[in-house]
DNA sequence: CGGTATCCGATAGGATACTG
DNA sequence: CAGTATCCTATCGGATACCG
């Protein structure tokens, strides 16, 4: 019979928990490129570092690591020599698309409003 | 006559410009906070900083900026003693809604994928 | 080829104090 | 009340070198 200690409007129910998840996986400078590029099918490391121009090596490798552990992106060994290792995007990843466009539409939308400049929005 | 430029899959046509874009205006720790904060109403600096919980009023004060420029918040000062200054969302946030509904969707969708844990995603 | 190790600068954000 | 000023830390991402 304590007080229900502030639950606020923001925070009840975490609405806000599942919002920021999903932001955080998309976060950075790089997973959305990363995204895209293996959008055209499965690659190899340097085939994607090739591709998403201007990312180091270090950065890629953490950024495909951090899709991977979000089920996003699967690694894959073949055991020859020297080793082959592609990625490519997971059935889960297809889940993000309706994100992704909405996003996009939101942010031509925003350009649009933004360059008007009025400030009767 | 010189070489296109190396137009590639992830930047052609600019797809991934006004992602950036969207994402980048929803960034942060607390602009999703301060956003369903205001869904209840117009409120006053303090009142905000009172709801956002841990937020100083440094960064609250940097947020509402951010989201004032954005055309997301509109700022009012009513010239009594003291001044009374009230944010708002503006019209042009409801645009927002879509995405942020999508964003939840997703993120409690990912929640479920990545709690099972299924490597067959 | 597919990374890791090391170092380093820039930015985000927190703590605290102060002001008109 | 509605902020700004200052300082500080942690994390992000870039540069470069190196490894099996």
């Amino acid at each position: 019979m304590e007080k229900p200690v502030e639950l606020n409007h923001s925070e009840c129910m975490g609405i806000l928990r599942p919002i920021r998840d999903a932001l955080d996986v998309l976060n950075g400078k790089w997973k959305l490129p990363i995204i895209v590029a293996l959008s055209f099918g499965e690659k190899r490391f340097t085939e994607i570092a090739r591709e998403v121009h201007g990312i180091t090596d270090r950065v890629l490798s953490k950024e495909l690591q951090d899709l991977t552990m979000n089920g996003l992106v699967k690694r894959t060994v073949e055991d020859t020599f020297p080793v082959k290792v592609t990625y490519a995007l997971t059935p889960h990843s297809k889940s993000l698309d309706e994100v992704i466009e909405a996003l996009r539409k939101w942010g031509v939308l925003h350009r649009e409003i933004i360059l008007k400049g009025s400030s009767d929005e």
